[in-house]
DNA sequence: TGAAACCGTACCATAAGAGTGCTATATATG
DNA sequence: CATATATAGCACTCTTATGGTACGGTTTCA
């Protein structure tokens, strides 16, 4: 339906928690779970997930916990919806664009007249979505200047 | 998984056939099902809802068919998801962002740290969407000067 | 009258998403 | 060592959305 699963929904809510603690503090899955009023096993996927990237790093043993292991500024909405949700595809023959290359796989029409316009389209839509930071949704707010409406 | 469904696909393919055709001129689901290896009752589907919302016109009958109502340039991808798909929403709590006044209902986490950037994030999407007119779709290729890669 | 084509709706099958549970492992603490 | 905590990994169920099909009805033309 063109939208974000949950699980991308919590990944954000955790890593932008996790963003914001001292660098080296650790949130264990329980703690962020109880914060933010998600299920706790649920969360604790998530967070396997992203540690199993890199994107956090994880702490077994009482008192451990997951903290962040790259900077926000590094991840983008498209590499975290890669990571949880697979490809981004506009069409279901637009496997994947990636770089120059455009693994597509166009039989599934027989003449398709919107095979080119739409890589055309699912590259703008990935540029839009590497260009969503983590780093901008960590901020509480945006700067008022740039406010560009 | 972020990715439009094979309905808006085939609203795609059919709505570029219908363009193509002279104005006025008539071509029925079977037609365009057949030209282009989709099953005809899909198709049919998918159009019977175009036309309920008027962006194709039905002529009921033999010899009938369906041909555009509208102007191609007036009808957006955002549009079309919208009809076939319904509202876009990058998160769960982030219904639809509908002119000024966002439709929002954030209640569903306690203390989101992510609600804000998540609206203005949907609606950057919603912006590319509304961007990629069904004008663009149809013609063939770009023009050359806009290659702007 | 009959065929062609749209109309409307209901139905089913599969896949994806959301959520839960259990066991194993590692670590801090007493 | 025993125990509590917390991640790791896996498998399983449940719900929903999507994809696809079917059937009967209505309109129009030959
Ligand atoms: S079959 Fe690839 S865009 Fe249509
Ligand atoms: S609950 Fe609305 S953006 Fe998180």
């Amino acid at each position: 339906m063109l939208a974000l699963t949950k699980k991308t929904g919590y990944a954000l809510v955790a890593m932008s928690h996790l963003s914001r603690l001292d660098r080296g503090s650790l949130a264990s899955a329980r703690e962020i779970a109880d914060l933010f009023d998600v299920p706790t096993s649920l969360l604790m996927n998530v967070l396997k997930q992203l540690a199993s990237v890199g994107y956090v790093e994880s702490v077994r043993g009482a008192r451990g916990g997951y903290r962040m292991a790259v900077d926000p500024e590094n991840v983008s909405l498209a590499d975290l919806v890669g990571v949880l949700e697979g490809p981004v595809r506009l069409a279901e023959c637009v496997t994947e664009v990636a770089g120059d290359d455009t693994e597509c796989t166009c039989q599934v029409m027989a003449n398709c007249p919107v095979a080119d316009p739409l890589h055309r389209a699912q590259r703008k839509l990935k540029d839009f979505l590497a260009s969503v930071t983590l780093g901008e949704i960590v901020k509480p707010a945006p700067a008022p200047t740039e406010n560009k409406g």
